[in-house]
DNA sequence: CGCAGTCTTGAGACAGATCAACTCACGTGG
DNA sequence: CCACGTGAGTTGATCTGTCTCAAGACTGCG
């Protein structure tokens, strides 16, 4: 990584840039705005454009906090021996603040990645400095730390679904929460457009393209959905899919 | 909560009781340990003694924080509509910070509680009036985001097991990641006892006990492991089984 | 010693992976 | 604007790992 003058020449297209970081300001927490620790992390934030499909470019050296200033993306765990085969551990949208841990080749599955689904404008920190720059402000810590803490439920979630889960069930719950996330829908029936591929979403969900294919297609012939094209989706009923996400019916005995 | 005169006669057991407060302060920052801010935490903090089989009782209105002083235990989600089946969301052990949520009756698998695998000692805290307290040392609220961040990378790594792997590779990881938290131990040979059962082991990797049972049966006839009673175990290879863990062999094509 | 609960082992069923065509969407260039 | 090609998505036939159901054996405790 070059080291880069602190010039006003932020690096990366600098429109872009600006409007980067000014809403990783504004996503701050309000009293926070214009003290010197918003300052400080300003400064400290380099702004990075991604185009659809590109890697952010791993570090080795540090974990790093990455702001989601605008577009959406997956974090992912390059797992293939052989064949490159990329799990994703999670998608992220607009505003959101990803962990990217740095990359450890000894450990297994060290090397985590940010790749973007479409255009979109990152803020990428070290998180070691970050954290020592938010120490000076405890409510921006504590913001993080709430982040931070809000991702761990969601992750176990997730755990608790990949777990035990039949393949129509992790679909469902895939649905709605990208309704949520996406469309702030949470009941009644709503239309988006999914940023990822369906291989994207079968290595999410520990399922092949095929099987997320065929699930979606019994899901329109039940008509609980209807698609166009290869990512609009219309979701009929959204409580009838967090109904079909929750019950665990199908192969999933594990009592005990 | 009923709020607790600051008296001498802290609730539990007694000496119990104080040695958690007290394992609980030494584990603080140093620089920290006999600052105010740890001495707000430790008057904060609700020691409990839990005996083998018990459960924390759910707290419905506040996130808890719960430090284990001694011990083992599970993080649990009960799922079942029918049957009460009881996801295994992680395993915690002395010395470990867990967050637990509270109680949402609404939210599906918004019921967390944690159980003791063993007697064991604990400390409680409401989650928010730690952070406001913790908010005081920005020492003390960093190592606890420190924390939470890891506990959010394991929890990471272990869906990309959940999601991807056979029985064998979620077995041969759970057992190294146990002889790492209970022996120390990353490669060579090592013996400890498993403080869960077969149920707890398939609860928490999605499989059911007569799977865990025959992978282990596997293993042990391929000379990986020797078991004696229901939970000594000793690993005879432990690199070998790292290496069983990490390859994605069998029904995980997922290729993309 | 005997009981209750945990663990092991076996036989068969089924969800989802795999392999293999085939179709369709969407961007490119004529 | 339409022909074309590539990569994404769909659909079908088969295979296999793990769940399920059903005994039986062992551990550890009263």
């Amino acid at each position: 990584m070059a080291t880069i003058s602190p010039t006003p020449q932020i690096p990366g297209a600098s429109a872009e840039a600006i409007a980067g970081i000014a809403a990783f300001r504004a996503a701050l927490p309000s009293g926070a705005a214009d003290a010197p620790t918003a300052d400080g992390l300003c400064v400290l934030g380099r702004p990075k454009h991604l185009a659809k499909g590109q890697t952010l470019a791993p570090d080795p050296d540090n974990d790093r906090l990455v702001y989601i200033a605008q577009g959406s993306a997956k974090l992912i765990a390059p797992m293939g021996r052989g064949a490159p085969i990329n799990q994703v551990l999670a998608f992220h949208f607009e505003g959101d603040l990803v962990s990217v841990p740095h990359h450890n080749v000894s450990a297994p599955g060290g090397d985590f990645r940010l790749a973007a689904l479409c255009d979109c404008q990152m803020v990428t920190f070290p998180a070691d400095r970050f954290l020592d720059i938010a120490q000076g402000d405890p409510m921006v810590l504590r913001s993080v730390l709430t982040l931070s803490l809000q991702a761990l439920h969601r992750s176990r979630i997730r755990m608790m679904q990949m777990g035990h889960k039949s393949a129509v069930a992790r679909i469902a719950d895939f649905l709605i929460s990208m309704a949520d996330q996406l469309a702030d829908c949470r009941s009644g029936s709503c239309a988006f457009a999914l940023p990822m591929t369906r291989s994207d979403i079968g290595h999410s969900l520990g399922l092949t393209i095929e099987t997320v294919s065929r699930q979606l297609t019994e899901l329109r012939e039940a008509g609980l959905l209807q698609t166009e094209g290869r990512s609009k989706i219309c979701l009929v009923d959204v409580s009838a899919l967090a109904r079909l996400a929750g019950r665990l019916d199908c192969q999933s005995r594990l009592t005990g």
